[in-house]
DNA sequence: CACTGTTCAGGAATTTTATTCCTTATCGCT
DNA sequence: AGCGATAAGGAATAAAATTCCTGAACAGTG
């Protein structure tokens, strides 16, 4: 699976927005519409675009708060780990989960109303799941929020 | 603004997959095509829709490292706050920076290719701004990851 | 209770865009 | 030079988005 120049220069356009018809896009890159339309198929077939998906505005649906939970285990067994997995997606506040190396073992990122839908969250949370040690620390301001991988390190 | 449970169910399939035709989706929720088609314009023009987006495989581009970066500064000013926001923008690697209450006073997600790079990276964001303690948290799994945004609280 | 204005759904026509099909150019290899 | 593979481009076709028009439901008013 190899990326030239053109294939790049269609993925960074399209992280960006994929709104453009094709004939735009293809202008924009300097390919003319079929050739431009079959890297689109490929970069597809091949799961390089993974998806295309509408971006909502959380302030505008009334989701304002964003807080990261760093939670530490002391229950390292198979079971408790697939509990943990299943938990974490049967919660849609739940945004993101990393397993960390380091001092916490795991990174979530939630998205909720305000501090009360917060507060029931958290609740129901520690309701379904044991976890020994849980932080939350609170979203004040986002500073920088993108969804465009980095891809001006690819050769 | 008024979001009924149509614009909710345009919302929620279109922040999943916005590869479907006006018509299929306008079936899936019981609309004809015109009436949703107004909306998806409405949405859009409202802000509720910030864009539209491919969503790119981050393995597939090797771009496989994640890293949490904790940071804590003893610079308060505002001078060293624009140095900063500027700094976390100017670099793409950086997806995500939240300022934080707590412990630590910002959060960083950052992604790269792999340890090497992420090493290049730091050296170059410390040599650009003065960081007074800073913390690198390596993720190991992504357990979970969406887009999605939770509308099920949304009435 | 009609009348009127407003809002919103739906169908059909039209325009735009995506997709297919076919032809041509370029390049590496023998 | 000749062959085969790979990729580009143009034109035709299919599909989708967008516009335009009609009609239903409903609240406010004389």
């Amino acid at each position: 699976m190899l990326i030239d120049r053109f294939d790049l220069k269609i993925l960074e356009q399209l992280q960006r927005d994929d709104s453009l018809s094709i004939a735009q896009l293809a202008e924009g890159i300097g390919l003319s519409v079929t050739p431009c339309w079959r890297r689109i198929q490929r970069l597809e077939k091949e799961g390089v675009i993974e998806k295309r998906i509408a971006v909502l505005s959380p302030e505008k649906l009334d989701l304002g708060l964003t807080v990261f939970v760093m939670i530490k285990t002391d229950k390292h067994n198979q079971a408790w780990l697939n509990e943990f997995q299943e938990t974490v997606k049967a919660f849609p506040e739940i945004i993101e989960v990393n397993r960390l190396a380091g001092e916490y073992d795991y990174l979530l990122k939630v998205i909720t109303r305000n501090n009360q839908s917060y507060d029931a969250f958290y609740k129901r949370l520690i309701a379904r799941i044991e976890l020994s040690n849980v932080t939350s620390c609170f979203s004040m301001e986002q500073v920088k929020k993108t969804t465009e991988l980095p891809l001006g390190e690819i050769t």
